[in-house]
RNA sequence: GGCCCCAUCGUCUAGCGGUUAGGACAUCGGCCUCUCACGCCGGUAACGCGGGUUCGAUUCCCGCUGGGGUCGCCA
């Protein structure tokens, strides 16, 4: 049978790295196998729910391509899909367990649980307050007064599940405390209404955190108490940061769109993570599709692991760099946005000349737009430190250079790059005395890509004025520099 | 502290009883070279410790140590 997995964030913030991966073993389990992929929106917190989250989240996930069969925007019958709406069936299903016995009333207020919390660790500094069941066996409801539901707990044995990365978990039941169901505001908690939802919309394999792994326990109990099958689960090993703590803002990049502004590519960022974790031999680099045919639970490891950007920018620079993953109408298309933010206007003609000389040096789009910055600013321009290298001696080199240059056919690398050399000889100096002028001239940095190479996508016309311009510019240094 | 989980180079990992313990990133040399980059060649670098099981353990079992997660009317 097709898989239903979902993804189900709770919209309190931007997609947090981490669950960009939760969301892309799922969606690769789906599309692996055919199967749904569901996306749900956990937003029964109203404290911290925001709808510019879940509009953060859904921009996200479309921006790295991980497309939900059914959920907010894309409809689907087993809505609604936001958790807020589905109150009433919370409420249906709490009832319900009451009155089967395997849940109960609380009426005790925050304010007694807070007391007696505060009473422990006056006696005891070190101890776990445990809800202690005031209310597990009363039926003796006071009117007019909120309560909470609560799980009747099993009080002995324990509570297994396989899951398809750790294998079997054991956990005693005592372990365990009659947690709340719903709140007394009516709005479900997280265990609860994550079961009724997975059960009610079908979904067949549950892959999250592993931080979730000591709450799933609780869940077992629930679809127990309620008589429904669990659905399979799958726990990832976590991804911490480099120190090997919880990954947070401190220590790198966590918000996906952050690393979207960087210039990084959706598929870049896919690759790191979809390698986190999970493996498939010796392979490092995936396009989507070869990931999608790869990807499997039991290649899934079990050691959490520690973010390293390095390695990220690596993964990503491949993918910038190989026309097979990133093609030149993609990487076109990408690098524009961060072209225009230098105020750039890249026609296209010229833009694809120079991607091939960008692709092997540009690690992000961003410094691709650098690295293209000069194509397209007339004159370019000059770095600070690449003005030195315009001596007066140079002038003349440069405006020779030009001249001997006018006459090559065709305007092409490799013809140019033979035309500079036979220049170079017949006047008997080293093409290191001409190079970073000529460099400076055309680019206005001290490293670029080949002279020819710029030439040849510069076009005749510029590459010579350029030249002859930055004789001028030479000439003026010297002027400058010359006494009185 | 209770409960749960984990353990191969600095990092991500391959390995599923017998390997010179492999790859990638990083790092250090070198080559290429008009600069930068790419590329290429080479080096340093790992099975946490102690018991078992076995002819033989990185691999299987137990303990220890170390690390992580989690113990809310958050998710």
């Amino acid at each position: 049978m097709a898989p239903r997995v979902r993804f189900a964030p709770s919209p309190s913030g931007y997609l947090h790295i981490g669950g960009a991966r939760t969301a892309l073993f799922n969606w690769l389990w789906a599309r692996r196998q055919g199967g749904t992929f569901v996306l749900r929106i956990e937003d029964t917190d109203q404290e911290r729910s925001s709808v510019e989250s879940v509009r953060a989240i859904l921009d996200a996930l479309r921006w790295l391509g991980l497309d939900w069969d059914e959920g907010p925007e894309a409809g689907g019958s087993h809505g609604p899909y936001f958790q807020s709406e589905r109150r009433a069936r919370y409420r249906e299903v709490a009832d319900a367990m009451v009155e089967a016995g395997t849940a109960y009333r609380c009426y005790a207020t925050k304010e007694e649980l807070e007391q007696a919390r505060a009473e422990l660790k006056a006696r005891d500094p070190k101890a776990q307050f445990v809800y202690p069941g005031w209310w597990r066996d009363r039926r003796d409801w006071p009117d007019g007064k909120p309560w909470v539901y609560r799980f009747k707990t099993p009080r002995t044995g324990a509570t297994d599940f396989d899951d398809l990365v750790f294998g079997r978990v054991s956990t005693p039941n005592d372990a365990q405390q009659d947690f709340v169901l719903m709140r007394s505001d009516g709005f479900p908690l997280y265990n609860f209404s994550c079961v009724i939802d997975d059960h009610d919309m079908g979904i067949t394999l549950v892959a999250r955190g592993r931080d979730h792994i000591g709450n799933t326990p609780q869940q077992v109990l629930l679809y127990e108490a309620l008589g429904w099958p669990a659905p399979q689960l799958a726990h990832l090993p976590m991804m911490l940061s480099a120190k090997g703590e919880k990954l947070s803002k401190r220590h790198a990049a966590v918000s996906v769109s952050e690393y979207r502004d960087r210039g990084y590519t959706a598929m870049g960022v896919l690759n790191y993570l979809a390698r986190f974790g999970w493996s498939h031999g010796d392979q490092e680099i995936f396009a989507r599709d070869e990931l999608v045919a790869a990807f499997d639970w039991a290649s899934v490891n079990r050691a959490d692991g520690k973010f390293d950007e390095k390695k990220f920018a690596d993964v990503a620079f491949e993918h910038l760099k190989q026309p097979r993953l990133t093609s030149d109408a993609e990487y076109v298309e990408r690098v524009r946005p961060f072209l225009a933010a230098r105020g750039l206007d890249a026609d296209e003609p010229t833009l694809c000349a120079a991607l091939p000389l960008i692709r092997e040096r540009a690690r992000t789009l961003a410094d691709a737009a650098h690295h293209l910055d000069f194509y397209f600013r007339e004159p370019p321009e000059l770095d600070p430190a690449a003005a030195k290298v315009l001596t007066p001696q140079s002038a003349e080199l440069l405006e020779g250079l030009a001249a001997a240059l006018t006459a090559v056919e065709p305007w092409e690398g490799a013809a140019i790059d033979e035309a500079i050399r036979a220049w170079v000889e017949a006047r008997g100096v080293s093409l290191k005395d001409v190079a970073q002028p000529a460099r400076v001239s055309l680019s206005g940095r001290t490293a670029s890509p080949a002279l020819h190479d710029v030439m040849a996508v510069l076009g005749r016309a510029r590459a010579l004025a350029r030249l002859r311009h930055g004789a001028t510019l030479a000439r003026e240094a010297a002027a400058a520099r010359a006494p009185g």
